[in-house]
DNA sequence: CGTGTTCCTGACCATTTGGTCAAACATTCA
DNA sequence: TGAATGTTTGACCAAATGGTCAGGAACACG
């Protein structure tokens, strides 16, 4: 009957210091894991090791596994669609779009974990996603679809179908991050970091494809 | 004692006629269930179920659920290189590569499971794979990357980074089917089969690309 | 200090899951 | 037909795993 001990579950902005620290510990902790094993293959354990917390303890600022992979995804789309969502229709076309390219291969390297625990998803159906690559993902895909197309439309790029386009970029700098250990293996050793050669080569390669 | 009851695990090439429609069906249902759920998601049962029989019965064909991934694997792998491996250093480039290519975007649509089972294998950094990536996808790549280094030495393509010429192609290609649901979302569900505009645009951007 | 709240843990539980085994059933073939 | 060989299964096990809970420790604050 006691309505104490009402655990802090997903407060949104935690209140107190150590519900801060621990909540971004743990979210920190599960995408080292999560992207690293899958959402299946990661253990509650795990993660709580990760963020240096008893199992129980990371129960008590998240309901449920589920819960915490949930908040991680929602949380990343925003980010992750953040640099189509600066595509300036106003801006110069192709510049516009190299931009675009080169944030997103930036994102690439600085953001691998992300990368990859988004690509798991989709491989996997993005049945943890719900309804959310038709709300939030594709009403802006249409409406930067829409800009390229007016931008071929008035010859300012050569013709290309737009959203072939986007996809061709989304896959081309993504897979870099979620393909890596082939990527780096077949680089070899040696060559440490693939990314200054990949911009060069997405550069031309979208350079020579847009110009009219 | 006995040594009767010996199990035809891994006989290569099945004995019987049962052993041969059993052998091949669990690879089968193996296939569905891995490229759905991935390795960890995936339970021996549902493989079983898939494949008609019970788990144990199951179990007498392969010792274990890690041997069936494993064998999947190692047969993929000849099969998805096939095409690389056909480019013929003889042949007209342009052609040859764009041939490559079509080849390639057609496995993504008549072997989508194949291509998600490997995505995801190197999404997991590979460590089911072994030492399989650098003893025969990286001489494969090697070689053919020599041969378009040298197209492109003699001027019969236009200035292109070898490599990255090659795992562009994996990604744009195997996009289409392992960001599958992603492609269609965004499409809209009218659009039904995106590969043939996918064709198209693939073409126009290499041969932009490539031509001097 | 004392009291209420927040934080943390050891012990525990139910379920899932990979895998085993003895015994039953089927098939082959002398 | 019958014995050897091959195939299938129900029952079972041990380990892993997501999650619970009662109570103790730490902290905030009057």
């Amino acid at each position: 009957m006691n309505q104490s001990k009402t655990p802090p579950h997903i407060p949104t902005q935690a209140r107190t210091r150590i519900q801060r620290r621990n909540h971004s510990a743990i979210l920190n902790a599960a995408l080292d894991v999560f992207s690293a094993k899958g959402f299946r293959g990661a253990t509650v354990d795990e993660i709580a090791q990760a963020a240096g917390l008893s199992k129980p303890n990371l129960l008590y600022y998240f309901p449920s596994k589920e819960a915490i992979h949930l908040q991680l995804l929602s949380g990343l789309l925003d980010v992750w669609l953040a640099p189509l969502r600066d595509l300036d229709p106003e801006g110069d076309p192709i510049p516009e779009i190299l931009t675009y390219v080169r944030r997103k291969l930036q994102m690439s390297r600085e953001m691998p974990r992300e990368s990859r625990i988004f690509a798991n998803e989709i491989l996997q159906g993005g049945t943890h996603l719900g309804d959310t690559l038709t709300t939030a993902l594709k009403p802006l895909v249409d409406e930067k679809a829409a800009v390229v197309a007016r931008w071929r439309d008035t010859g300012r790029i050569a013709d290309v179908h737009p959203y072939h386009l986007i996809f061709s970029i989304w896959s081309l700098t993504q897979h870099y991050a979620d393909f890596d250990v082939q990527v780096r293996t077949v680089l070899g050793d040696e060559g440490a970091d693939p990314y200054p050669e990949a911009e060069r080569y997405l550069e031309t390669l979208f350079t020579r494809m847009l110009t009219p």
